[in-house]
DNA sequence: CCTTTTATATACCGATCGGTAGACAATGGG
DNA sequence: CCCATTGTCTACCGATCGGTATATAAAAGG
């Protein structure tokens, strides 16, 4: 019962999401927000919380539904398969004209002013979290041995989270397509299995 | 002639820097610098122009005096050291507990707002200068014939300013040097040459 | 119709943003 | 000593920041 409401909050959300991924945390003001979803400020405050707990449900929303490359690297058979699903997935991803540049993640990473603590904290999170599952991957992998025994699995995982804040980065500042496949195979080359 | 000033602009460049690359350039207020610097607003703009001014001068004291193991990288005798030293160096750089966490650049290449569009023209700009000058350091080594003749130099040094950004973003959102450390050997077995 | 509930719109809050006007203080040259 | 020059100070500017009080509009239940 009561009012409904008159817009489309899943819409909405997209469209903060991509507004938050163009122009980053701090970038991004109330008055941006709702004149991309023309809403007014009550209206996204009623619907979302604040601007802290709006970023996080963006937050969630490009784990799941946006970046899911990351997903289908983490089901590739083998672990050379994880490795070139994660780092030609993510040349895809920023390659996609689609997509806006850059990477939500980084640009949470390098929160600054001391009031947007908690929304780096969630980022740095969730960071942590992608290296954890590329690492529990990596140990499957070991068992199933298609990865030797003796390997530093955390290195590995931390390299491929490192390369993919790199491909990122180079992505928003304005690298092109093939250049971030170029890298792609060079990062590639680090891999021990074939 | 004239009253003279009565703060240290060299010192107050590196104070303005330390304050940036912690902050990264729109998380840094005016107030900030200010009560960093411990000068008055019209006493900064006075010696500094303005906060994207400030900024500028800040880059170059980074290039020049703060980042130099990229200038010793690129004497490096071989083209393996050159990655050697960019790697590892970025290693150092970030652990140093002198320095702030992550890197000026990265946090320059990802301001959103389109009021600092310039400063992060010109982060991006250095990024490509950095770029360019791995890329005629490697085809030099080319010739030298520690790189072989079919090498794609450009996605080498490519793959070199993207690794050095993935160690920053690693270490701007909390990776320990050990961590580091070992993110370094994984990217170096990439390198083609012994 | 009337009440309750929820969403919308207008208009505003104090705080902070980058930047500056204008008065005053300290130096060197004449 | 006086003046031109430069730096520092207090106090302020309009704009924008994130966030909200208040009134009204639209639905459901009685």
């Amino acid at each position: 019962m009561g009012r409904p409401r008159e817009f489309d909050t899943e819409k909405a959300l997209v469209q903060a999401m991509r507004l938050f991924w163009r122009k980053g945390y701090e970038g991004t003001s109330l008055t941006d927000l709702t004149e991309e979803l023309g809403i007014t400020r009550p209206s996204l405050y009623a619907a979302f919380g604040n601007k802290e707990e709006l970023f996080l449900k963006v937050l969630d929303r490009y784990d799941r539904e946006t970046s899911h490359f990351i997903q289908n690297a983490l089901d590739a058979p083998t672990a050379r398969a994880l490795a070139a699903g994660l780092i030609y997935g993510a040349c895809a991803f920023h390659s996609d004209t689609r997509n806006p540049p850059g990477c939500l993640m980084v640009h949470g990473a390098l929160i600054g002013s001391d009031d947007s603590a908690s929304a780096r904290k969630e980022t740095n999170l969730r960071r942590g979290q992608l290296r954890n599952q590329i690492a529990k991957r990596l140990e499957r992998a070991q068992i199933d041995g298609n990865v030797g025994k003796d390997t530093d699995t955390g290195a590995l995982s931390g390299y491929l989270v490192a390369i993919l804040r790199g491909i990122a980065v180079e992505a928003a500042s304005g690298a092109q397509p093939d250049e971030l496949h170029r890298i792609a195979d060079v990062a590639m080359r680090a891999w021990p299995t074939q």
